[in-house]
DNA sequence: CGAACTTTTGAATAGGATCAACTGAGGTGG
DNA sequence: CCACCTCAGTTGATCCTATTCAAAAGTTCG
């Protein structure tokens, strides 16, 4: 069976050991699925357990009272949430299922736990949300300086980069199964405008889309337009635009 | 003497015990001044140690190839920053100081080992931490999806709520050393539309400003206009308009 | 097959940007 | 001590990026 994304992405930042091998597929016990729209945070609900993610695409959103709403990120395979948890008694935002998603639950205690026996396991958990805070802060630049569209050329490039780290990306094409609503919402533009700029990248010839597949056709091109840096993924050697091959495991 | 602000700002989350308050005041040792406007964190250069800001305050932004800027946030005094060091090798920002700034440096193994000694006051540093991290998060959900004039009166709200935890706010009135471009290069907005939508949150009764201090004159109508919840702090007590006292030392 | 959603396009509008100009407050060096 | 520079704040006029409104056509799915 195929490495877990959870392992595929933290063997992007270290190499790791059987015992800890063993204790992150551990950590994938206990898997659950839920259908696409389906809630998986609430802050109407108490935090309880944290999740990790093998397979499917979540998005993290804040609602206003009058309708409008703002994706704050989109959380794919190998990504956890809910690990406020360990010190927060209610989530501020929603997080709901894209597509069917497949989670596993992890007690924040025992994540804790590892973390402190582990070091280097903990180091690897610490490194993958010190990324995630970096897409956050990418994405703060993105809607509060970028165009139309260089914030799409930067979002088409982030989630190839992150897909990357689970191997979920062949040729520069990978599985994309965001709406045109809702990369709306997660770019603070309207619709019709999103579906404006997609249509100019495909007309320009960066990219080709179809049937939730996307292609990046110019990665160079792309990456000028959007000034995309791989350097926020924070990966040990040197970034390219191809991607490192894994590290060997021990 | 005062408490330093970062102990203001834990024990607005839990008490704390002798020890653990001396531990923490031992962390503000080894003050060093800056003046503003000086590079406190830089892409080009490596990690090393990471800041704890006793006095000033400072701003984390993203500079584009262009000359376009976006400000991430702002550092508050009681605020860490550099913690990356612990997991990454290079920062993706730049920090600098907006007034003089006074920091303590903070050896990031040594934050480490008084976690995994006090899990108390590790906990109260994860709730720091992952306190910032939410107005990261309301900072997306602002400039994605608020209009100018919310946007302006949400982030009035948010350092208001912010500088009481350190205890600077008084009368809903506090010094506020940013000038406009900083405010729009914080907001996504023009220099030009800042200063007409501060105007109009003037006329409009809700805030005065005069010489770099901030009077809240509305603060349910700001409230109300911003959608902004004081939940974001994740508080331990109910928040109300008026912060609770602060809790009583040991 | 119909309901609900997504993609697409046109037309009109508006929120905010850009350009330009003037004022005032510091700072600095001759 | 003042000419000169820079930067923050302000206001008017014009432009444009992106929104809103509207409607049609394609998809998905029970």
């Amino acid at each position: 069976m195929a490495s877990p994304p959870v392992v595929l992405k933290l063997l992007k930042y270290m190499t790791l050991g059987d015992r800890e091998l063993a204790l992150l597929e551990g950590l994938g016990q206990g898997q659950r699925s839920v259908g696409a729209g389906s809630q998986l945070l609430d802050p109407r609900e108490m935090y309880s357990t944290a999740f990790l993610i093998n397979d499917g695409w979540a998005l993290r959103y804040r609602a206003f009272p009058d309708g409008r709403r703002q994706i704050i990120n989109f959380l794919l395979p190998g990504d956890a949430f809910g690990l406020g948890a360990i010190v927060l008694s209610r989530p501020d935002h929603n997080i709901s299922a894209i597509t069917p998603v497949s989670v596993s639950p992890i007690a924040p205690e025992a994540l804790l736990g590892m973390m402190r026996e582990h070091p280097r396991l903990g180091a690897a958990f610490l490194w993958s949300a010190a990324q995630e805070e970096a897409v956050l802060r990418e994405h703060i630049a993105s809607i509060g300086r970028r165009t139309a569209y260089e914030r799409v050329a930067h979002l088409l490039l982030e989630l190839m980069a992150r897909l990357e780290l689970v191997d979920q990306v062949e040729n520069h094409q990978y599985h994309m199964p965001l709406s045109q609503p809702l990369l709306a919402d997660a770019l603070g533009l309207s619709v019709v405008h999103v579906n404006r700029t997609l249509r100019k990248l495909q007309n320009d010839g960066l990219v080709s889309i179809s049937a939730r597949r996307m292609t990046i056709l110019d990665y160079d091109a792309l990456k000028r337009v959007a000034d995309f840096h791989r350097g926020f993924l924070h990966l040990p050697a040197t970034a390219h635009a191809v991607p490192p091959p894994p590290l060997t495991l021990v």
